[in-house]
DNA sequence: TGGCCATATGGCAATTATGGCATATATTAA
DNA sequence: TTAATATATGCCATAATTGCCATATGGCCA
């Protein structure tokens, strides 16, 4: 039976955010604005990637509102927009510590 | 300048888990699996695509520790085995409420 | 204006994700 | 054992993502 049919809209609108979380460059990206401001430079030296790709993590992080953008003179510099990253990476963090401890229990330790 | 490396492995393992829950499909079975066990047939009713299809989707939430599953007769039943999603959620939310005030702003109303 | 810097975008190839069909596996009932 | 049900997996075509190169855009200074 069950008819074929697409998710409601509110999951799709959600997943275009988890979509933006899924990269690791992009996890990297806003764990470093979280601390502080910064320039497309600095964080393309940080990254260790094309200055172009990062630009682009960084256009696909501000189109789902999770960054915003300030222009001064030829530089970007990019922050995060919303004080609830913690709670994402917190419920992350707990998932793998779980699944560690899960590991270690099918190992008898 | 920028040399060329890979992110560090804690935001590779992060990624992961962000990845899983980066599809609609997969957050309307974590919200139904939350209020409580399920079959995969059920869910199958629930999503309305194949069964193989919502089957490959529990596969993926499995491998990344976000539900486990318990065997009963020839039926397999789907367990969230986290608390932490809800902070995940409300994260999510609150991005998609920010935006649309932006956008309301942005049009002056 | 011309040249230089910082950033953004277009295009392309390679990789990965997705979804359904067909099929395999496992459990139960007759 | 055979049949029926529930679930998982292999395969394949299509779509989406990724990353780099080349290039465009915009700002600043000489």
């Amino acid at each position: 039976m069950a008819i074929k049919r697409k998710p409601p809209l509110h999951y799709e609108s959600r997943a275009e955010i988890a979509k933006a979380l899924a990269h690791p460059t992009r996890l990297l990206l806003l764990d470093a604005l979280q601390k502080s401001e910064m320039c497309v430079c600095d964080l393309t030296d940080l990254v260790g990637a094309d200055q172009s790709t990062v630009s682009k993590h960084l256009a696909i992080l501000k189109n789902v509102g999770l960054i915003a953008c300030r222009k001064e003179g030829p530089m970007s510099f990019y922050r995060v927009t919303c004080r609830c990253l913690d709670g994402f990476f917190t419920c992350i963090e707990t998932v793998l510590r779980a699944n560690l401890d899960a590991q270690r229990a099918a190992m008898g330790i």
